[in-house]
DNA sequence: TTTTCAAATGAACATTTGTTCAGTTAATGT
DNA sequence: ACATTAACTGAACAAATGTTCATTTGAAAA
């Protein structure tokens, strides 16, 4: 049977990429079949290609899009005002933003080598441009004296690595309160480049 | 034709290991077939089934050994100290002990589920173990009062996640020695846990 | 030289893979 | 009531998967 109910390319396009997103983190990119995914949605293999060319664009849709999302969201963040505010802004909105987003941080860190070359190279751009914002207060902070720091290039992958980890380990109910895990993060980002 | 030179067992098993560690690293498990790892070795698939039970085998072996290397080279390092000297002492054997090792570090954080759920949870006890040793070390310099910490446990995780990152961008022959490397992390380590 | 046997081959197996497509279904526009 | 067509089925495809095993090879022991 086929359209059983109202016009469904706008609820299973959506189910699609949610049932790949919630796959593909679980069991990686490569471990996941079509059949797994149109099964999680409820539908025949077949039917995916309705909303995706091929298996690989379902992978590289859910990466731009939460590279997209994350450049996008951090242009909506004052980061102008003086080093230590900055930075302050930016490790605050860094973690909000990743751990709501779990399951795209996962792939989007571990299933990059599963991407086209052409992809990958899409994705990387992306990747620098971000730690280059951080990596660019660093610098400000650094320059104006408010910052201690040897490496401003590599602080900004050490800290942006410690903090993209957190919703691997960090489980809603869990010991702490998200707020509190800011406030540690943030304590310890802060000391990190004191005097 | 079989057993061209020599007796065959001694070369071929490591190699089917290495070749394993090597392609694994690079493609993933899910992505890599015993046919490929059979192409590396120099050998044909079925061959393979001397030297492995079977794949998954393959990649426990893989994770276990670097997991028993990991917790047996740090027994080695002399903690005993105060907080300062073995907080030191574990970040610089952490680095050390990493960055040689990019392959098993990619495989070791990255394959984790695609272990089979009775492995895992082996794997699982021993990162575990790991990490308290440094949640003790940042314990103790909490309590006595040299370090400045809001939770030793998150803090561990904090600076391993961190720290086991490197191996990821740093190359030999890039921008900064080792030894550089070695200096800044340790500084932001240092900071990050002063008053 | 002949025997032995570890080590490897290569074919075979039952599944599973991503993808295509002719055909079916039913909600919608007329 | 009818025609249209978006949405889906279900079968088919060649290729690839992990694994097994009877067979062959050739270096070493007798």
């Amino acid at each position: 049977m086929a359209r059983k109910q109202g016009s469904h390319s706008d609820i299973t396009g959506p189910k699609v990429r949610e049932a790949a997103l919630k796959l593909i983190a679980q069991h990686g990119y490569a471990a996941v079949s079509m059949r797994q995914i149109a099964a999680e949605v409820g539908v025949q293999a077949g039917a995916l290609y309705n909303y995706t060319a091929d298996k690989q664009s379902l992978l590289f849709d859910i990466v731009l899009d939460h590279m997209d999302d994350l450049v996008d969201s951090l242009n909506e963040v004052d980061l102008s005002g003086p080093p230590w505010s900055a930075l302050e802004a930016f490790i605050r909105f860094h973690i909000l933003f990743h751990v709501p987003r779990v399951e795209q941080v996962f792939i989007s860190y571990m299933e990059l080598r599963n991407l086209d070359p052409d992809n990958f190279a899409v994705i990387e751009e992306r990747r620098r441009d971000y730690e280059q914002v951080l990596a660019g207060i660093l610098m400000a902070g650094k320059e104006s004296g408010d910052f201690t720091i040897s490496d401003p290039r590599i602080t900004s992958i050490a800290l942006i690595g410690m903090l993209t980890a957190i919703p691997q380990w960090y489980r809603e109910g869990g010991r702490l309160p998200l707020s509190e895990i800011e406030e540690i993060y943030w304590g310890i980002v802060r000391r990190s480049v004191s005097a």
